[in-house]
DNA sequence: CGGCGGACTCAGAGGAAGCTCAGAGCGTTC
DNA sequence: GAACGCTCTGAGCTTCCTCTGAGTCCGCCG
């Protein structure tokens, strides 16, 4: 089996092969930070910066998922959507729309399986709702597992939201909760905090690392106040989460 | 069994293969719309832009149900139902119409046993009718156990348009049957506002997510008063509708 | 042992998200 | 045409979240 830059093992499909994302955004650095992210993750990644070479490499790629920009240069959503689904009809698309876009319009595209995200994005938000479409689309062996992260006795429902410890609810702000999951996602492995700004806050956030520290220290009071703790700071290097016991 | 990207088992026909509709709508992106939304509840999907391509698909596809658009550039949907019922004499249809549309000739063509909904209307709607009509022709084996959704101690008659908490009637606007429906259909998921207006509202709704929290909030009052609450928020992503135990 | 930089925590400003009330618009009914 | 029910808008209010700044603590190094 293979594995990727991540330590994971790599997606694949029913087959065996490496499941396959096609990024579509006219943004070359947006576009590039998204490859970056999918490959550390196991994705085999191919990267169009138009609606009409973003067909193409369809056609040639056969995509599993596309993360396509709403806002093409030569294009819309709707169209590249529906030649998509001419292409490979049980593709999973992720769009990406600014905030303050014309919602009616995206309001009726997600309305299938698909999903979408407003700008700006944190990186692990793209990841996981890329693993909510296609585990959903049941394309992935690795992902039927089901929706539920586990380190130690501490779980996450990632569908629910829902944390518990030890079998407790523990209620967690919408950061936090990102946060927590890229921890779990990660688990006994040292993130600095460089890398959790780039993966939890979002692309444009220009804050520093200290916010970081401010959120270990709320998940701490949430997580291992009274317990044996799972959050440990390596200094000089950044943080770890592993389970009490190992 | 296979499932399907809504995460509920697919709708298969008494032989086992997935249950078949056919789209015709003249307006592409509408199509899409509808083409998406049912694939993603598990039908096998193909769509057409006239009447004429529509009878050809049908041939090939030999449908159990056909979602028809009433004014078609080439024809209009009577004629078609016409020659569908010569193809498969016993489809399932549903029309998509005007609302000022010749209402009396619907009612007449309807009589049958076929249905419609009239533009706009919401994919909840679309849905919820189909599964209908499919249920009434004995057509599909899922769809059999009774148009009964249970969550908790709320349960709801789809047909009857009858909702009960604790064995209490409860007396719901439209609207705010469909909200509840939907979210009745994702127990323990959470659905964001967007997810939410994309399905419960007419797709051409340009509406802000502020009117989600207001039907939330007429739901609250009429279910949760004075109970254990089953309608959830959670902050920054949706509302998540739960049993109180569990 | 003293100083320094990294890490932690607290308090609070500012803003975002969510809730609810009141009422206008509209279609339906009698 | 009056009365009703339903839907949506707007505004005020509350609650909660996020981030900044400042002070403190701690480990490490000279």
């Amino acid at each position: 089996m293979t594995t990727t830059r991540s330590g994971r093992p790599a997606l694949t499909r029913p087959d065996g092969t490496p499941l396959r994302v096609l990024v579509v955004d006219d943004d070359p650095d947006l576009a590039e930070v998204l490859t970056g992210a999918l490959r550390y993750e196991g994705w085999e990644v191919r990267a169009a910066g138009d609606g009409a070479s973003a067909l193409a490499a369809a056609r040639e790629l056969l995509p599993d998922a596309v993360v396509l920009d709403v806002l093409l240069p030569d294009t819309d959503g709707f169209a590249v959507l529906r030649r998509l689904h001419e292409v490979k009809p049980d593709v999973c698309v992720l769009f990406l729309t600014a905030r303050d876009a014309v919602e009616d319009r995206i309001a009726g595209i997600t309305a299938g399986g698909d999903d979408y995200v407003t700008k700006p994005f944190s990186l692990e938000e793209v990841v996981a709702r890329l693993r909510g479409l296609l585990r959903r689309a049941g394309m992935a062996r690795q992902l039927e597992e089901g929706p539920r992260l586990v380190v130690g006795d501490l779980v996450m429902d990632e569908e629910a939201r829902e944390v518990t410890r030890a079998g407790e609810l523990i209620e967690l702000s919408p950061t936090e909760f990102e946060l927590l999951r890229f921890l779990m996602r990660n688990p006994r492995r040292v993130l600095s905090k460089a890398q959790i700004l780039d993966r939890v806050w979002s692309y444009d956030f220009g804050g520093q690392a200290h916010v970081v520290e401010l959120y270990i220290s709320y998940l701490r009071k949430k997580l291992d106040a009274g317990r044996a703790p799972m959050i440990h700071t390596v200094r000089g290097a950044g943080y770890l989460l592993k389970p009490v016991l190992v």
